[in-house]
DNA sequence: TAATAATGACTACAGACGTAATTGATAAGT
DNA sequence: ACTTATCAATTACGTCTGTAGTCATTATTA
């Protein structure tokens, strides 16, 4: 299987831009996406692409003068490997015992609950 | 409020020991714990110690020629602040679409969902 | 008492990370 | 054609992390 490469903080952002596109985007547009979200210059911006693209969470191809940069790996595996290295890091692998803490902790509106109910119930049977 | 230091992948599992503790402990008392756990040598799990105390994550009281070690931040709060942090960067805050994804994907026990739902009923009021 | 063991302090070192500046190559404008 | 703007590549640098080794001090033992 495709090892999930470990993406760091700083580039979970830039990750989440390549993302949300729905066809391969320039590195300027993730910079433009990304300066609402974060205050960085678009050479550290870069550098992030870079990174990301030596771990191989994201490729490129080439066109004409400008790269064109796509997802590698999908945000689903991400989250997935992700998860579950910090639910093993913070609650030793229990995931249940993580959903129980966030559930007495979090604020959640009751639409919320509603559907969290109805998603418990579709993985009943 | 006290901030929560930020701790690293292998302090957690120091904080674990020292968290499971009723009373302080010993440098060796942490260190025979973690030996079934990680592979790693005295020296490394003395520096991990030292770490935290440096981030103010624990502290020591001097009992003749040891120290004992106890924790200066509650486990609960640094599960909270971790996870937050966690959320945030993987589902941005949103902390429902973080239950949805595991649901639909984690293999849980039918006693693990009825306890699930039984907390969230809890919550409903 | 002198050698040795134990324990904490200090030092080490490579790789990841956050944050960017500088350089080099190429395209575009004058 | 020469200058300038643009984009990617390379280099930079301090901090954090994982993973220890060495040193210094004190206690124990022969």
């Amino acid at each position: 299987m495709s090892e999930i490469p470990k993406i760091s903080e700083a580039e979970w952002e830039v990750m989440k831009v390549v993302w949300s596109k729905s066809s391969p985007c320039t590195a300027n547009e993730i910079v433009d996406a990304l300066i609402d979200v974060a205050d960085w210059k678009p050479n550290t911006i870069k550098t992030l692409i870079n990174r990301l693209v030596k771990k191989k969470a994201i490729g490129y191809e080439e066109e004409r003068r400008f790269y064109l940069y796509y997802p590698l790996v999908s945000q689903a595996e991400c989250i997935k490997s992700e998860t579950k290295s910090f639910v093993k890091r913070v609650f030793g692998g229990a995931f249940q015992p993580m959903l129980a803490a966030f559930l007495k902790d979090e604020k959640l509106s009751p639409e919320e609950i509603e559907e969290l109910k109805r998603l418990i119930e579709e993985r009943k049977e």
